[in-house]
DNA sequence: AAGATACTCCCCCAAATTCGGTATTTCATT
DNA sequence: AATGAAATACCGAATTTGGGGGAGTATCTT
């Protein structure tokens, strides 16, 4: 027999507050053991209750969501803190990942959608809207690249050549995945090494990482 | 009065090409304009067709789907690219998303978590299951927290020749730059690939690089 | 003193790459 | 129909690399 998933919320909000709790309270394998105005005690609140997940609004007085959020993680970190907010910006965002959030849900989400989402959460996924993720993965990918650079002229072949070389294939590697001879692959690097003033596969490599050419 | 959204799907069962091509004619408001077994042309293949995303698969003979990504991203932005795998590991997640993928989509899902997800990936969405979300989630910490930089145990000279080589330098060149023999600079290269675990100048640049090792 | 590690250099040989050409087919455009 | 770009393919030779050894010196540790 599973134990109920033991919910705390933290909400401003009396309202809000309260309806949570009550939705919570009535599905079924979920109970709500604590529900609090602010997070001026986060830690002593967790630590008199039992508490699986935490259901965190960001906008609160005094001790923000997500400074919340950083402590319970760093005191409590098998508890899932799942953050609600009506903001969707990417440094909110952005704050919530690297404080440790499991998730990361609007405040318009249907009942249905609290609820899955915390089921995911609890289960070890983590559950966002597809744009709430968009915005991560931009947020990500700005995060690991740099600026797009020039463009060398490279037919499609040799942007497909190029690409294989950087993967560290040879010649012949390269000939078998695109199903052409390797002197077609020598000649499409030739005339790569032209239009990128290379005389190398290395330089060729280097070149094309460091400047995103593919 | 809308456009359909016009998909190609890159991938290389057949039985399961030929059935997302039928689940995407047979959905209203989407049409599959291309549907390909690989990328060995997919520059020229999408030049020919009109297309809004791409539905690709990762595990393909030849260009994999995320090399593909990479290409298809350089040349043609606006094109969504929503990666379907049975596979969920960081490494693949991490590549995916800095290429460029707009979601991540596990083969498993049902046709209509498949119909969801090229739906919100059209409107700008990023389609992930929560346990990929997760796993997002916590690539995006670690990359935020520390950079753990594997150094394979390079010695300093070792580290100087890669650099050098990461340059594009032949072994003459590196010779004359750090005033060794070249065969001296063959013994280094030589370690240096025991260590990386490559077999050629093309692959430890890249790995240099893509990893930061130097 | 013995071992370990880093750095240095050499030999051999096979394999791969580079470089200089030539040449055909296809396809889009003029 | 002609042109040109792109992709395909081949030849041959000069050069560079990769993989297998061995080996000496210096430094540092045990």
């Amino acid at each position: 027999m599973e134990r109920d998933i033991q919910i705390c919320v933290f909400e401003d909000n009396k309202h809000l507050r309260e309806s949570l709790q009550l939705l919570i309270n009535n599905t079924d394998g979920f109970q709500c053991t604590g529900a609090f105005p602010n997070c001026k005690n986060v830690l002593t609140d967790l630590k008199e209750v039992d508490c699986d997940l935490c259901l965190m609004d960001i906008e609160m007085p005094g001790i923000s969501g997500i400074e919340a959020t950083q402590l319970i993680k760093k005191e409590f970190p098998e508890i899932h803190v799942l953050i609600q907010t009506v903001f969707s910006d990417d440094d909110s965002i952005f704050r919530a990942i690297c404080a440790g959030a499991s998730g990361y849900i609007l405040k318009s989400s249907s009942p249905v959608q609290y609820i899955e989402a915390l089921t995911d959460a609890q289960s070890g996924g983590a559950p966002m809207s597809p744009s709430i993720a968009r915005k991560v993965l931009q947020i990500f990918k700005s995060h690991n690249e740099h600026i797009p650079k020039k463009d060398y002229d490279l037919t499609d072949k040799e942007k497909l050549v190029l690409t294989e070389l950087t993967a560290g294939k040879s010649y012949k590697m390269i000939a078998s995945d695109l199903s052409i001879s390797s002197e077609t692959v020598k000649t499409h690097i030739k005339n790569i090494y032209v239009k990128l003033h290379v005389h190398s596969s290395t330089e060729a490599v280097a070149k094309a990482i460091q400047e995103r050419i593919i």
